[in-house]
DNA sequence: GTGGTCTAGACCACC
DNA sequence: GTGGTCTAGACCACA
């Protein structure tokens, strides 16, 4: 009900990201199964072949898996392969590095600035 | 030369950033020409239209401005150059922290996986 | 259809103006759905290239907008297009007093000559 | 000197301009001699074939004349055809009158418009 | 079918 | 040689 999509970026990426929230706040957990797709596709008013297409694109990123004729569940942590984390963590760090390079900051100096960010976060939740 | 292209994101864009960062970190410098559509398609390796739309879309956004017969230049020291550095900054961080968080890491795992980095470092660099 | 294209304004301007004017006129409401790009590219008479720059321009002028499957539409009465009728106005008349002043006729000269074809087309009426 | 230039215009119109309104306001006077080329270039900071093309432009349009060797002079009023001056007025005149039928103003606004425009004027000099 | 992007190649006005 | 415009035709993601 409450959805709202913006036009410039595609409508199945949104709800990605609304999925992505949803399992990261806990609203779903790990293991849980998830409505229908038509149900979540009346729920957020769009195409069934939309919502579709959220759902398979979030398998192939390991967020969810579907048991054949059982539906689609959460999928536990575990199930990601670590080693293709451990792989994609490296190369978004690498990314960042140079990216930061580029502007002319050390590791040192990111590292620094993440650490303040942190901080600042920390105190605002208290 | 070193160019690298994304295959999920529009050519031209990604030319804007990379013409936003040569800016960004100095490397042309405010005032300073800037070699032809031309010559900065072929360096590129994509179309000199593509090229055209890059140049004409950071024109737009005051980055650049074009002599018509003289070739174009880079923006005066206006508040538009000023807070360049800083925007690109934060869209660096901003998509780290997603990627991070798309693979379950929070900005204080972030923050703390970039110091242990920094601090590898030094003892190596001892 | 009744296309009339000058030499030495480019064409995607001329069908801007076109198309500003069917929107100030109330021809094409606000809400309204366009025509694709590729139909109006064939009534014009001109590739759709072309055609798509001219929207793409009036689209960030904000007097359209585009919903990427959907199609394009008229923006909703903002300011936007509430001025833009008075504006259209005043760059019309600037034009006729400008070329009117070109062949050596001042404002209160064609003042005068308005009034005169006025009345008489007002007496033929009779 | 005091010559600004835009950039999105062609430097010879700008001058063209500016030595049309000489004329029209009398800064210039009908049959008087112009200086030479590369004095009114080096005047307005140009490069001599623009301001020749310029020039040449406006002799084009009737409004400068040049003796062979004598060089050049602004025009009498007269030597511009009178027949070509009258056709000119008529098109203006069509022109404007359909952009503001296409506005839905009739030609009894359009001469009262430019009615009010002018008396406005008129007690502005006052 | 919709908008959007890209290439290849041409032509133009301007200086 | 410079930026700018235009065409013709292709391909893509999205719904």
């Amino acid at each position: 009900m409450g959805w709202k999509f913006s036009d410039d970026v595609p409508l199945y990426q949104q709800i990605m990201d609304g999925i992505k929230q949803r399992i990261a706040t806990g609203d779903w957990a790990p293991g849980q199964k998830l409505p229908s797709v038509r149900e979540l596709a009346v729920e957020a008013g769009v195409n069934p072949n939309t919502m579709q297409k959220a759902l398979a694109e979030l398998e192939r990123e390991g967020l969810l898996y579907a048991k054949r004729t059982a539906g689609r569940f959460v999928a536990e942590r575990d199930e990601i392969t670590e080693g293709l984390q451990e792989e994609m963590l490296q190369s978004y760090v690498k990314e960042f590095l140079d990216n930061m390079e580029s502007l002319g900051y050390s590791l040192k100096d990111a590292a620094a600035l993440l650490q303040r960010m942190s901080q600042q976060e920390e105190r605002k939740g208290e």
